[in-house]
DNA sequence: AGATGTGAAAGTTTTCACAGCC
DNA sequence: GGCTGTGAAAACTTTCACATCT
């Protein structure tokens, strides 16, 4: 048993995207402080390094329990444990890859992805020629092989890596084998039933953002 | 007093970085429209193939200037200019691209830059190993010839696709050659003097709102 | 004393609703 | 009639400021 950090987590209405991005933000400085050794840190300290108001942290932390101890702070290794508990990541999860390129093979090797427990159980591609390659331990699969495969391991997320046009019906198969989320790499908007959670990720948004800021000379108003 | 159909773009306070990127979704849906050779489109149709609200659209487009027509809504092909040039793609910008490894190819055969304007000048590497090797018609070369080559081809913006560990004594680099803009894919927070504009993006904050989502069956409020 | 947790205030964004133009 | 552009209202988010607890 534990008991020892006092927070216990509760509410959870209406949190937006954003309070979830700072919590990921929060974390991986937490990773650092930990590797710092510190072991105990202030909202205003967490602020300051990741760049918002103490107020802004608390109020954050606040939509879920209290995790703090008025006078002291927070416990470093404490709060780590409640935000990867509000994020899922204290536990494993199971994910297929689509898409055996380039970006799919940076993905596969993307450190941040281990650390936080997700891990790649299949990769998938279409090509016959790059079917059967090898990745590490992995061996790329043909997708008639993706439904299998996400029943054995228990899959619950895909990861589509393949070009738009065939994001789509990628994003159909996986659904038709019963992932429940999909991170979305191809610049495709998808159409899925509501019960499936997709998050898209679009490498050049933010590149159009930094040619605004550049030719018009004005920063943005954050995100 | 009259107007302008091909509405001048105006006003630009405090835009927000979220009007920014729906700007961006805007634009590719324009891009699929023009495809499909529609000619014209209200801001109800287009609201609804991003999955908002017509208001949304019409008072995002209000911030820059008036690009429709009252009983007829906008040209598709007047409307594309007006958001790139807010966007600043309605010019070619040249990258340098930092990092050779499967990131860095991914986004160098990513094809949304290509067709928005974005064009890779050259490519770096700080592993020997890389430098000399040919992709397509780009040769990797060395971090010393950095500076010279933002020089030559007038590069405002560096892209940083380099392991965490190295991602800030690369920024450094890239300021020190005299770029103005970041587009940083490495999980790092990089600190450069404020007169730089910096745009992160982090391949894995998505996946932990999904992990979210998913661990407590919830969505989320838009992003 | 020191720092959290949180209502209330301030600020920002989205939605409403309609005047104005096609 | 149809649809934009925009003030005003509603909803939401962030900041303030202080009671509360260690």
């Amino acid at each position: 048993m534990r008991g020892e950090s006092s927070g216990n987590i509760r509410k959870r209405e209406g949190i937006s995207e954003a309070t979830i991005r700072r919590l990921s933000n929060y974390y991986r400085i937490l990773e650092d402080l930990e590797q710092e050794e510190v072991a105990t840190i202030s909202s205003e300290e967490l602020a300051q390094r990741y760049g918002t108001t103490s107020a802004q942290v608390r109020k954050d932390f606040s939509s879920f329990g209290s995790f703090g101890r008025r006078g002291l702070g927070y416990r470093v290794a404490g709060l780590m444990e409640n935000i990867g508990s509000i994020l899922g990541i204290d536990r494993s999860w199971q994910l297929v890859l689509v898409g055996a390129g380039h970006l799919g093979h940076a993905l596969y090797q993307y450190e941040e992805f281990h650390k936080q427990n997700f891990h790649i159980a299949a990769v998938f591609d279409s090509n016959n020629k790059k079917v059967g390659r090898k990745w590490g331990e992995l061996t790329i699969k043909p997708m008639s092989e993706l439904a299998a495969t996400v029943e054995k391991f228990q899959v619950r997320i895909g990861v589509i890596a393949v070009p738009p046009k065939s994001g789509q019906a990628v994003a159909d198969r996986l659904v038709e084998a019963g992932v429940e989320g999909i991170l979305n790499f191809a610049p495709v908007k998808l159409k899925e039933p509501d019960r499936v959670f997709i998050r898209n990720v679009n490498l050049s948004i933010a590149m159009e953002s930094l040619s605004y800021s550049l030719s018009k000379g004005r920063k943005l108003k954050p995100f």
